[in-house]
DNA sequence: GTAAAATTGAAAATGATTTTCATATTGAGG
DNA sequence: CCTCAATATGAAAATCATTTTCAATTTTAC
């Protein structure tokens, strides 16, 4: 990461990030993660971890009840969309041709480029 | 709206919201538009009524900076997707056939119904 | 090693939003 | 067109996630 230091509790938290990629993660979850571990970190610090990795663009972000949310973008995420049910937050990865030919479609038509770390939310079946 | 009266201030934010349909605006700026227009409302009930829009799902929401920000839905942009680039917040508003198609691909194949009032991130050619 | 750059923590500050509580307004049903 | 229960309002205080401050510590480049 460009203008950073390595520290032992960054390296440590952005293990649980990636040992928890499917899934959103606010600052206190990791807080209180820390502690079980008898890591220390004070708040302070894990704010000013997740504003970094934001700012890096090496988390994807959503806000819900006032607070935000932060999940790893790893690699094997980043080539494909992903559609998050509103109800219950499960996730589908969307790996199939015909999303990608439109992608193309959208990209030469439209000259937009559409995000993959965007989440495109809806309605799975079992929540309708 | 079900379990609400009719207000003059609600009126009058509802019809603000229409006229800037096409921009998302938080409570602040429509306290602003409030105090301009010498109508009195307290910031409380501004928070009120844009919490009871929400959970009526008359708005869309974004979050950006700590501070949320709201767009009203209407019919007539209710029926397509909505590309918004990232960087200079333009909002395309994707009327074709193709993404239709992949709309039905998605709902069949993969049981999820994309939201009509999900905005899909990317970047536009301009910005690249 | 050393020094400059970056990170840390504790405490205080910030700021958007919510809550409280007392008062005022709305509209359905007589 | 009254009445009353339901709902809406405002001012001030409270909440709470996040940021800032500042002094002390750690990291890494040279």
């Amino acid at each position: 990461m460009k203008n950073s230091y390595k520290t032992e509790q960054r390296e440590i938290i952005k293990d649980y990030f990636i040992n928890n990629k499917d899934r959103f993660i606010n600052a206190e979850e990791i807080l209180e993660y820390m502690k079980k571990n008898n890591q220390e970190v004070s708040q302070t610090t894990i704010y000013r971890f997740l504003n970094l990795l934001e700012k890096n663009n090496n988390v994807r972000t959503e806000t819900r009840n006032h607070t935000k949310y932060y999940q790893y973008i790893t690699s094997e995420c980043s080539e494909h969309f992903h559609l998050k049910c509103k109800k219950c937050g499960n996730t589908i990865h969307l790996q199939c041709h015909e999303f990608e030919d439109v992608n193309k479609h959208i990209s030469q038509k439209h000259k937009f480029n559409l995000d993959y770390n965007t989440i495109i939310y809806g309605t799975c079946n079992k929540c309708i």
